[in-house]
DNA sequence: CGCCTAGTTGAGGTAAGTCAATTCACGTGG
DNA sequence: CCACGTGAATTGACTTACCTCAACTAGGCG
């Protein structure tokens, strides 16, 4: 069981005992599954479950009066879905599964004895969860003051990090199921926009992406161009030891 | 006590019994002031406490590589300054007093003491950070999805909405010591489309700006116009009896 | 009085959007 | 096996929302 994508994760903030590991083992109870596209949690919605992210990739976003779609952020591997959905008794977003997806459904209450057990494994969530918040304030930054080709740059560079944290990826690249028009929601852009910044990256050598596969031509390069400083997601060690 | 901007923002959330109010005046130990401009936090620093704020305004906000600006969010009286920095022992963030501030100084300690002592406490700052985050996620769709003139409608909705949940304004309006500078660092926008917005809102006559006072001429229309849904703000009473 | 900051307005430029057409990969049914 | 439809990526031509630069006004304060 040590090598489910949120032991990794969670292993990266603090080292973990074998006690709280089977901690955890308990809360992966009930597995279930979802198809590609039909939401787990609907905007509105009140009163639903958490749920850790096995396999597959999903999305969060909003959907404004006019139809216009804002993607919040992507889980992969290792993400929790709708924590704070259950935190305030009612969801502000939706949450779209991207591919088909596995999940294991957490009951609130099982949460709050594990906590209890080992507040050790209360810090590492509470931690993942501080971490997913300075995620969504850098994807802020992202679309307020960078242009289109920085914006991307800049997302390459985080999903592949993230990715990393979980042994999906590495400096010269991933796979990554996202279309362009999913992109498109997450950077407030439109979808022929990726298009040509997706180009301009790969004739400037950068990065590309083709077929489902991101590849870093020039990864520090991409770093610079990007400005991206990856200490808000990876801390380099354990922070509790 | 009962009237603490910090109670009467947590008492939506959670009836506080007499012991709880206690408890949250134990927090308010240490009182400090802070001037104007002069940053309360950087960028990078490390292991820092975390704030209360009592009276007065101020923002956070991140620096690119290249000297922009990104304004994360406004803090308002009773709000939280730098929790997330306290738990990720690292501020990915800068915090700056708009005015001249009074705050709390709080221990991580005392705080942690605090939540030993009354759970429901804890669950209500657990709430309060939620809708923190709610905000930040609400400002990116802000700023992913909107225009230059719904965006500005809707943010100077949302703060009044918060404003007036610590007695500070109401439907007809409030006082607003923010300058078109910080709100276009706020909603990436220029300081000169601020101004043109501002002009076009008031032409139309649903809000005005002038001298420091925001006065909602349409409240209606403009909730209309900006698609404003203050469901993820206020929750109408409290959650836990 | 002159300086500084905040706000205001105009003129012109540009990043990114919209609309539209084409290609390609893929299923699916005849 | 081929015809057809559908979803994704690609590219071109044109439009527009917002930016930049610049000039000017009005209040506060040493």
């Amino acid at each position: 069981m040590k090598n489910t994508p949120l032991v990794r994760k969670l292993g990266t903030f603090v080292a973990l005992s074998d006690v709280e590991l089977s901690v955890i083992e308990t809360l992966h109870k009930r597995r279930r599954t979802f198809v590609a596209g039909r939401d787990l949690v609907h905007q509105g919605q009140s009163d639903q479950a958490a749920y850790i992210l096995a396999s597959g990739w999903a999305c969060s976003y909003k959907i404004l009066p006019d139809g216009e779609r804002q993607i919040i952020d992507f889980q992969i591997p290792g993400d929790f879905l709708g924590l704070r959905s259950v935190l305030l008794h009612m969801s502000d977003h939706s949450i779209e599964p991207i591919t088909d997806i596995e999940v294991s459904e957490v009951m609130v209450g099982d949460l709050l004895d594990a906590f209890g057990k080992t507040p050790r494994l209360a810090m590492a969530v509470l931690w993942a969860a501080s971490r997913d918040e300075a995620m969504v304030v850098e994807h802020l930054v992202d679309i307020g003051r960078r242009t289109a080709i920085e914006r991307m740059a800049h997302f390459l560079l985080e999903l592949g990090s993230r990715l990393a944290l979980v042994g999906m990826g590495n400096k010269s690249g991933y796979q990554c199921p996202l279309t362009q028009y999913l992109m498109a929601d997450a950077l407030g852009l439109s979808a022929v926009h990726v298009n040509r910044v997706l180009r301009q990256l790969r004739e400037e050598g950068m990065v590309s992406f083709r077929d489902g596969l991101v590849v870093f031509e020039n990864y520090n390069k991409l770093v610079d161009f990007a400005g991206f400083d990856e200490a808000y997601l990876d801390h380099g060690g354990p922070l509790l030891a």
